[in-house]
DNA sequence: TGTTGTCGTTGACCTTAATCAAGAGGCTAA
DNA sequence: TTAGCCTCTTGATTAAGGTCAACGACAACA
């Protein structure tokens, strides 16, 4: 519950409010593959990742599966729902590795709402971003191709201050990060083979080191 | 400034808020192919459409042109960005005919919010509102092919009570349609003319004629 | 130790939609 | 009226990336 307090989103609170947010929290555990929600299940809870990868995707009518985000230790998610009518996920949540996190219920959280302005903003802060994150998301598929997408992903991850050589690891297998950049395996795998023939990056399994930024910055 | 009163984001003020709200406010007009403002610009402003058509855009660097969003009377736009740091709008928005809109001071609003919950809370069902739809935009530009995007935006301009036959139509060209659409014109103008073909439709200048609408509904 | 399964890569081929080019129709302005 | 400019359509070609199939590497495991 340690990870409760230290997370950005309750900030803001006072003790009291705090403790009614934990009275509506609740520990979850999964292992590798459990499936958290699934995509259109009505939206009760929001959570906080405390340990682990959690992958929220969306399968189209025959099967195949989009990856809409990644999320990392300590990000909230599904928070964005709290406030539809209806009220459901548009997307559907799985566990990459085993996981931890907390569950917290939308009703509770949002009748602390009305007494906690400074909260509000602080979601609304982290809705925007994530908006902002959406339409960029919407820019890089249509206004560009595969290449520049892995390109921009790759820099993304860099640390901003990073210099090159840089390295960069993942946990995760590469077909994941190859839906996450809407692109099969087999493309994905293509592109790194290209950019490291172009001395810009070098791939060694699950860890690769950019050797260029400025290069890649350049396409 | 009757507009804004019958704004349901505003609904939940009281008069002396409103009155707060409107000392924020202004009029403002726009003639056909008026920029009101450029991605990147500094989001001070957000807005209500009074009457006339906008387009939410983002260009590529090589100038393609891809529109996010079309914002009809009535609707607000751009009061996501308000909780961002830094805060600087992800979109361009031109005037597609010409308009009269209520432009809004961000940062007085904002403040406003301290006061009042019940509009943040409105706030917060907009956006969540707008992501899903931007979540449902990616979907669709990853998981289905252009015929099935097209079809899927004819259905949603019916109203929800439609029955076959039902005329649609637009005042803007058709390229704007595809822009939205993510498609080229010449692939829109197909796509058109082969549901056409399949006696789906029927297109006859800027007005379509939905004739089946359970055929488009099973593709 | 081999067996099995997953993951990643590579090659050959194919499909979708973009691109290029041309022309038809409509609207406005001189 | 014609000239010029859009928008829209249609046809031919191309390119990007998806699909399919095969295989090697590697880990887990009996």
């Amino acid at each position: 519950m340690d990870t409760l307090r230290k997370n950005l989103l309750f900030s803001g609170l006072d003790e009291q409010q705090f403790q009614r947010v934990l009275s509506c929290s609740k520990k979850i555990e999964l292992k590798e593959g459990d499936v958290l929600f699934e995509s259109q299940q009505p939206a009760d809870y929001f959570y906080l990742l405390g340990k682990g990868d959690i992958k929220l995707y969306r399968l189209s009518i025959d099967g195949t599966e989009k990856i809409i985000e990644l999320i990392k230790t300590g990000q909230t998610f599904a928070e964005a729902m709290m406030f539809m009518e209806g009220s459901i996920y548009p997307v559907s949540a799985q566990a990459l590795t085993d996981c931890c996190l907390i569950q917290i219920e939308m009703v509770m959280f949002r009748a602390l709402l009305k007494d906690s302005p400074q909260v509000s903003l602080k979601i609304l802060g982290h809705m925007s971003q994530r908006l902002h994150g959406l339409i960029q998301e919407i820019d890089q598929l249509t206004l560009q191709n595969a290449k520049m997408r892995v390109v921009q992903f790759l820099l993304r991850e860099l640390p901003s201050d990073a210099v090159s050589p840089h390295s960069l690891q993942w946990n995760m297998p590469k077909n994941v990060l190859a839906s996450r950049l809407s692109v099969r395996p087999e493309t994905f795998s293509r592109i790194l083979q290209q950019l490291a023939q172009e001395k810009f990056i070098k791939v060694d399994g699950k860890s690769i080191d950019i050797l260029d930024i400025d290069g890649l910055n350049n396409h």
